[in-house]
Formats: C-alpha cells, structure tokens, sequence
DNA sequence: TAGGTGACGCGGT
DNA sequence: CACCGCGCCACCT
C-alpha cells in the first residue's frame, strides 16, 4: 500500500467548498493514526501528482499555518475564492464546511484504491 | 542504530 | 477558551 498516493487520491476527491481534516484523510486513506504523514506527505509534495492541499485543516478547523504556501495568505485567498468563510484567526467552521465523508465513501475509496494497486 | 522532528489528534485541567 | 502532555509513526540526521 502507497499511503502518500492515497493521501493524493482521498484530497483530489474532496469537494470545491469543503475542508477536510487530517485524521479524516488518514482514515480514509487505510492508516486512521497517520495524521501526521498526511502533512508530511503535503508538505514534501511526495506522490507525484498535484494535490489540492488548500482544503486541509487540522482537526479544530485551523488553517496549518506552515510555509508550504506561496504566500501567508495563499490557503485563506483560494478557500476564499470557493466560497468558504475563513475568519480572522485562520479558521474554518467546520460543521458548515467540513467533509461529511459517508460510510459509502470509505467503501468507495477502498475499490479505487484496489484498482489502482495503491 | 538511536534519537529528534512534525501541515496531527485527543483527553485532561 | 487556553494550555499541556502524551500517543502516534514515517522520515531524517
């Protein structure tokens, strides 16, 4: 199993507008306590694919924080440009936009998964 | 090989 | 709400 090209797989899915956390991710992607390596994998770009890491908060709704942006403000500007509210403090409401991935979803990420032999 | 590190999570105070 | 400590685990010295 290729946890990082999961993680790419499981942040490509998530929708226009929403937020996921980190745990979800890892969840997700088969490893429910490899948070961490989800940033990491972010982070160092790992997997080899463009990866929509602007939807990523951690699990209280804060924006990261870390320089793996362009700019401070890139991560606020684009979940901004979705639609998203982000307040002040860098946060996100996340019973408004967080990922309410379902049961079905799990499922669905495991065939893919499967299929792709990752 | 052994320890340090971190885009994290969670429970406690 | 703030802060703290500990668990976690792949990577990197």
């Amino acid at each position: 199993m290729n946890f990082y090209q999961r993680v790419a797989l499981v942040c490509s899915r998530i929708p226009r507008g929403c937020v996921a956390t980190y745990g979800q991710v890892a969840l997700l992607c088969g490893k429910p306590k490899n948070s961490r390596q989800v940033g990491y994998a972010l982070g160092r770009k790992l997997s080899g694919w463009e990866i929509p890491a602007h939807r990523m908060v951690n699990h209280q709704g804060y924006l990261s924080g870390a320089a793996a942006f362009e700019r401070p403000d890139t991560q606020k500007k684009l979940l901004r440009s979705e639609g998203v509210l982000v307040s002040r403090e860098n946060r996100v409401d996340l019973g408004k936009y967080g990922w309410k991935h379902t049961f079905l979803d799990a499922l669905a990420f495991e065939k893919l998964f499967e299929e792709r032999g990752i």
